[in-house]
RNA sequence: GCUGGAAUCGUCUAGCGGCAAUGACAAGAGACUGUAAAUCUCUCGCCUUCGGGCUUCGUAGGUUCGAGUCCUACUUCCAGCA
């Protein structure tokens, strides 16, 4: 069973310690988002140099290239990456729902691979078999997006996960070896819809898992309360992954004040290399004609690498031609963003402080 | 000096009698939430009540219902010959 510590507790919020095989996680924690084993355009020790506490990569990508088995040649995720530290995968089972021409069935997904149209075929049982030859600490259960937002759909999908659940807890048991321990969590979902949620957080509780990913959740609207819902019914001894969410901090306050201990999120860095850079005062797009002659930091009161070093106008010149640099440090300051954002939730939820930081840093960022 | 060739939106470029005029780049802005994303979208002569109106293709004339496109002269540039 994953250790999990609960250090302090605030209604549904959180701080705790997430102990895996690679090390430890103190949470509430912004894990980086390594789909193919790497954080685009960062090094892993830019990585653990920014802050970041874990990586979370993607079985899908990761089984179209450059294949699981060689993964596990290597030694697992994280030996092959060199992130020497905590590591989650996700199932795949986002994929069903954001790429094009997958045939689903009650027994899995089949897909033509989008590099050279070869065909793949995932289901609960061999992407619990991926992770475990990924290696990964965590695992997400083999999850069911819905097709659309209504309540049918949802409905739908959401038993289809459960369905897929069991199958996973099976799987995931029969492939425990000898090696180092590896860990699933149930994913919940239900889309927008609390009955729904509530359905989902009920079976996932009662089952065999490690801890809980939340899924399907793609605006802030709404977030708070399906979190309260869900996070009140899952066991409180147990960790809770809010997948995907955290490009807008005030997913990240909402996450973490509602009971959800880690979180990934695509947003910084692809926002880092098209140009939107986080400050205080909101994202603002380095690009734009005002920066060229601004020769302040980025941001102040950043002690990253980009900030510490380099002007808003030098930024700004990098993006202008297009220079790799750009993305580099760009990255490295959105990334290092969000994971201390994350970090001062942590610290001002141990020193009864969270509410005025959180209103103090909302209220700045967006400007109310 | 002679003989060819060429001058189109910031730059390069398409255009061969019906055209506010092609494409690329540059420029201006926007989007992005479990990454087919170092990607995508919009604007890019002037004005607009978004119907349209006005002025443009080196300069000045001409032919034609109609000219960036054909003709003449001039200007500038390129190549070859002197």
């Amino acid at each position: 069973m994953l250790k999990f510590d609960i250090e302090k507790k605030n209604n549904l919020a959180r701080v705790g310690v997430i102990h895996t095989p690679h090390g430890d996680i103190h949470t509430p924690a912004f894990v980086g988002a390594a789909t193919r084993a790497t954080v685009k355009a960062l090094t892993m020790k830019e990585m653990r140099d920014l802050g970041s506490q874990a990586i979370l990569a993607n079985t899908y990508h990761l089984i179209l290239r450059p294949g699981v088995d060689l993964i596990k040649e290597a030694g697992g995720l994280a030996e092959f990456s060199s992130w020497h530290g905590p590591t989650f995968t996700d199932s795949g089972g986002f994929q069903i729902f954001s790429l094009p021409d997958v045939k689903i069935s009650e027994d899995g997904v089949k897909f033509k691979s989008h590099i050279d149209g070869s065909k793949f075929e995932l289901t609960p049982e061999s992407s619990m078999q991926a992770q475990w030859a990924i290696g990964a600490d965590i695992h997400m259960a083999f999850d069911h997006l819905a097709k659309s937002e209504s309540h049918e759909d949802m409905e739908i999908a959401m038993h289809r996960t459960h369905a897929w659940l069991d199958r996973c807890v099976a799987e995931h048991k029969r492939l425990k070896s000898d090696g180092p321990e590896q860990f699933l969590y149930a994913v919940v979902q239900g889309g927008t819809f609390l009955d729904l949620r509530a359905a989902s957080a009920k079976y996932c509780a009662s089952k065999e898992v490690d801890g809980f990913g939340i899924g399907g959740v793609f605006t802030a609207d709404g977030m708070a309360e399906m979190l309260q819902t869900v996070n009140s019914i899952l066991p409180e001894n147990k960790p809770r992954h809010l997948l995907g969410m955290g490009q807008e901090p005030i997913d990240l306050f909402n996450g973490a004040e509602n009971g959800c201990d880690t979180f990934d999120c695509v947003g910084p860095t692809r926002m880092a290399r098209n140009g939107s850079l986080y400050t205080y005062d909101g994202r603002i797009n380095i690009k734009n004609a005002k920066y060229a002659h601004d020769f302040t930091p980025l941001m102040e009161d950043c002690d990253c690498e980009c900030c510490k070093n380099y002007t808003r106008a030098y930024l700004h010149h990098l993006f202008r031609t297009d220079e790799i640099t750009a993305k580099v440090l760009a990255s490295i300051h959105n990334e290092h963003f969000v994971v201390s954002v994350v970090d001062i939730i942590r610290e001002s939820l141990l020193d009864d402080t969270f509410s005025e930081y959180k209103d103090a840093f909302l209220s700045r960022y967006y400007h109310k």
